[in-house]
This record gives C-alpha cells, sequence and structure tokens, in this order.
DNA sequence: ACCATACCTGACTAAAACGGTCAAGTTTAG
DNA sequence: CTAAACTTGACCGTTTTAGTCAGGTATGGT
C-alpha cells in the first residue's frame, strides 16, 4: 500500500502555489524549481487540478496558476480525486452482482477493508491546504 | 494508493485458519478452494507468515497450518508486516542524510505523510484477527 | 507586430511492481 | 513405499508508474 507520486506531487504544488498566488499567479516553472518536480509532469498535474476547479491559469507573459477556492475549501479528498489519486483496498465491483473473489457472496473481509477505507477517506476529508500551509508558514523551505 | 492482494488475501486465509484450526490442521488446499486463491500463490504467502511466526506448519498427510499464537494477539499490523505490505507514503530514506527531493532539508509536506501513516498503521494495531473471526462466525462464507 | 514566456495536449516509454505459474524438491503418515 | 502436504526458488506476462518528448496555442510587454 503506497501513495502514488502523482498524488504527492499535486499536494506540494499546492501548498507551494498557496504561499505565493496572493501576490502573483506562480507559474509552474517556479514550483518546479523550488519544489524540485519535472515541470512536464506539473503540466499533467495541473491540467487536471484546472479541470476540477481547483485552480485557475492565466496565460501569456507573467502567467501561471493561481488558486480557485479559499485554501480552506480545498481538502486532501479533493485534490487527490482530482488527479485520480484514490484509496483502494477491495477488488470487488460495487455495481456488480459477483462477490469479491467471483463467488456470490462478498469475501470474508469484505467489511474490514470497507472500513479501511473509510478510515483513510476520513483523514483526507479533514485536512485542508490551509492546515498544511500553516504548518510551514516560519520554515524556510 | 492501495492495498496489493498478497496482504489481502494473507489476511483472508488467516481468518479463514481460525475458523478451522482448532479442530485439525488446514490444508493450504482446503483454504484455496473456500477462498479462491491460487494454491501456489498461498504457498508464497504461508512460507512468510511461517517465517514471522505467526502460524505452524505440520508435514505429512492430515497435515496443514495451525495458528502459532492467540488470535487476540495477532494483530493486522503483525500479519502485514510479515508479507511485506507497508504503508508507504514518502519516498524518502530515514536514514539518508538527503531529504525527500535529493535536497538538504525534509520536503514540504513530509509532516504530513509521517501523520498520515501513523493514522493507517493505529487502524491495522487496533484490529486482531479475533476481531475478524467473531464478524464472520454467524454468516456463512 | 513580434516573440519570449507560459500554458496546453497527447503520444510514448523504460523500469518497477503485481499477480501469479512452474518445476523440483523434502517430509511424514498410513 | 507412496501419496499428501509442505518448501523453495526461479520465472514471466501484464499493468502501472513516473515520467519524457514533441509538438502545439494564447498573451502581454516592448
Amino acid at each position: 500500500m503506497k501513495l502514488t507520486s502523482k498524488g504527492r506531487y499535486a499536494v506540494m504544488a499546492l501548498v507551494d502555489l498557496a504561499r505565493f498566488d496572493s501576490i502573483n499567479p506562480v507559474s509552474l516553472r517556479d514550483i518546479s524549481l523550488r519544489q524540485s518536480i519535472s515541470l512536464d509532469f506539473l503540466e499533467q498535474i495541473f491540467s487536471k487540478l484546472k479541470k476540477n476547479n481547483i485552480v485557475k491559469s492565466i496565460r501569456g507573459i507573467n502567467g501561471g496558476y493561481i488558486l480557485n477556492k479559499d485554501p480552506n475549501d480545498i481538502k486532501l479528498t479533493n485534490i487527490f480525486h482530482a488527479v485520480d489519486e484514490k484509496v483502494k483496498t477491495v477488488q470487488c465491483k460495487k455495481d456488480s452482482k459477483k462477490g469479491c473473489n467471483g463467488k456470490a457472496t462478498k469475501c470474508i473481509t469484505h467489511d474490514l477493508w470497507d472500513e479501511l477505507e473509510v478510515h483513510i477517506n476520513t483523514f483526507f476529508e479533514n485536512k485542508s491546504l490551509q492546515d498544511l500551509v500553516k504548518n510551514n508558514r516560519d520554515s524556510r523551505v
């Protein structure tokens, strides 16, 4: 069980963005340099963040990205959802008539994985971008 | 972020085992049939469980596996550890002098991922095999 | 008007992880 | 002595990951 880089980078980039976007749009190039993330990869990520209305883009020279919402209203769960990072513990399809192992019934540990998913998602739902910015406000990165 | 089959199967197999091993050793073949898990794959998994003293093997005809501890003392965290299922959120090596991105400092979201790991591991530490068996005692699978 | 800057898009890919399979044993009960 | 069951390790096709590459398009400063 692990988190993918796409999800991690998305959060890192947004924390970076949140710290600077009140002044000017922030270019991906700057984020790339500050956070050591490939520029091309960032573009992929921000394309998705934009589609999900988490950021807005401003084109042209001196352009960049800015947040589209208050940092308090951007939860980790929104970010992960935007970049297709999902918590997946069970294999079985919810809409299918079949159970977890191709059997008619759900598997012996099905409820456990459901419970685990809820546990993790709760964490993501309760954590906002603002929380993360606050923790980094004083530490220079 | 997802759980691997190895971890899921290990838990499923042990729940199955815990329900039957008070009578006889349980053969992997039986578990394979009941839980629809490949026999070869189960052998890989039980080899690791045995190395970690979670199960004992009894060879020969009518042999099989039995639990090596009280189901109350087998936590999910023990099972996952045994089969190398780990919660991994940050890329950076703890012993390394380098930070998360090859920089000297730890990355801007480092504390977040640590917190998440703790959150998930807490869930695993508080859940025992006995808890899972209890939940399945009455439902026929 | 020009052109550098920055966003935008989609195709492509090397490497790793996943989810097993296959083969060749060894041990022990009956 | 032999069949059932455990044991070990090599192998392998597929999928996912973590990007790269190669082209765009839009815009604003000069």
